[in-house]
DNA sequence: ACCAATAAATGAATGGCATTCATTTATATC
DNA sequence: GATATAAATGAATGCCATTCATTTATTGGT
């Protein structure tokens, strides 16, 4: 078996120091080395080394191009926000449109969980592909008739919904299991044995599901 | 003026190392002294090093207590759901309770949302005073006539978004300034204009209760 | 065609961090 | 009184992000 051609991105070739021909990394390669590191190793293996070495360069290189490592975080974000489905908007019911819309939404970053603290207080002026996602939800709320001064609330509001939601993805199965405790709770208790009975759905998307249709249909209602 | 009395936790005495008559250091005082940090340094400023320095002991000291820092985060947690207030339940109508529940939760958390991680993964045999959080307010709910199998979810959904919510409080005021991007979002751009011309109060605030009042409208209609 | 400025890489620090470990010793237990 | 144990010390350890002086190929100006 022959050895596969090491991917270019990986090279182990010893290059000289200075200004070569074209430069290797930019922020897209950065951002897309980022993402195969996580998906390998997840957020923890994703360091300025790891991802240095990924990317066959030192890793002060990394520097040249990102001023730090919450910098390659926001891109990340912004990649990942384009990933975001608006499509709905303008196509189908505003309703539809936004349950397209969170649940693709909550699909995306459940899987990036450490980004939603970067997320959550990021000017959106650091990351463009993100406000155009704003741009389409924006929109669709205004053509279905909502009023322009609350639309940002109800951005708002779904947005943190969704990235709580997004949290409880990850959270591991026994979670609710109150161990030793459980007699000292008897109501919970009760509660939880009730849900896993009657309920085979994911929990976590049964949850996602009731807030959010409370959600569409609380927010329905603002429409004109 | 005389010199204060130094606080027995700050204490610089250096001490030989063995048993002493009474432990120094105790899960209560490493969850106190950990506060007392957040709230002068910040979370940036809560470690291993600084959080021993608080307390007058070598930071080896602090791993007879606590097994690492996340478990220090896990304590912080726990104390911190027990100042969540429950207390309208059973005193309160049910969307007064939940309204003043979730209001009280977001505001607790939003000072601390490093925290968030933790917890909405941890399970909650790990945290008693958490569990007693979840007791009382799932016992709320079935008072007020809630299905049993529906609670777990509709507890879940919001929580998630006072998790969110609870990060919102925290971003810049200006997260929603496109700067030179501006014209390409343009209905993104008046809504954020038009929120800021009619909304006098905290726009956090704002979203806040509108989503909140959508669960609790929403939720509510489940009562048999 | 040269020359200066610049962009983009290297690799060797640096300082901070959580955590581990061998050691010490006062107290509690048998 | 001997022994085991709990709870402290302080010195390592290894990982991490970040900085800096240095190198050098390319670009743009004269």
């Amino acid at each position: 078996m022959p050895a596969p051609t090491p991917a270019p991105s990986a090279s182990p070739v010893r290059r000289r120091a200075g200004r070569p021909t074209a430069a290797i990394l930019d922020q897209d390669g950065i951002t897309t080395a980022a993402l195969e590191l996580i998906s390998s190793k997840g957020y923890d293996g994703l360091t300025m080394a790891a991802l240095a070495r990924t990317l066959g360069v030192a890793p002060s290189a990394l520097y040249n191009h990102v001023s730090s490592k919450d910098d390659v975080l926001v891109l990340l974000e912004d990649h990942l926000a384009a990933m975001v489905d608006v499509s709905a908007f303008g196509s189908e019911p505003w309703e539809e449109a936004v349950r397209k819309w969170a649940w693709s939404y909550r699909d995306v970053f459940s899987e990036h969980t450490p980004l939603i603290p970067i997320i959550a207080v990021l000017p959106v002026a650091n990351a463009p592909k993100t406000l155009a996602m704003y741009e389409a939800v924006t929109a669709g709320f205004r053509d279905a008739g909502f009023p322009e001064e609350k639309i940002i609330s109800a951005i708002v509001a779904i947005e943190a919904f969704v990235f709580g939601a997004a949290y409880d993805v990850t959270a591991p199965a026994d979670i609710f299991d109150a161990g030793t405790l459980a007699d000292q709770v008897p109501n919970f208790t009760a509660a939880v044995d009730r849900l896993a009975l009657e309920q085979h759905e994911r929990p976590t998307d049964v949850a996602f599901s009731l807030g959010l249709e409370a959600l569409i249909t609380g927010f329905g209602a603002l429409r004109g």
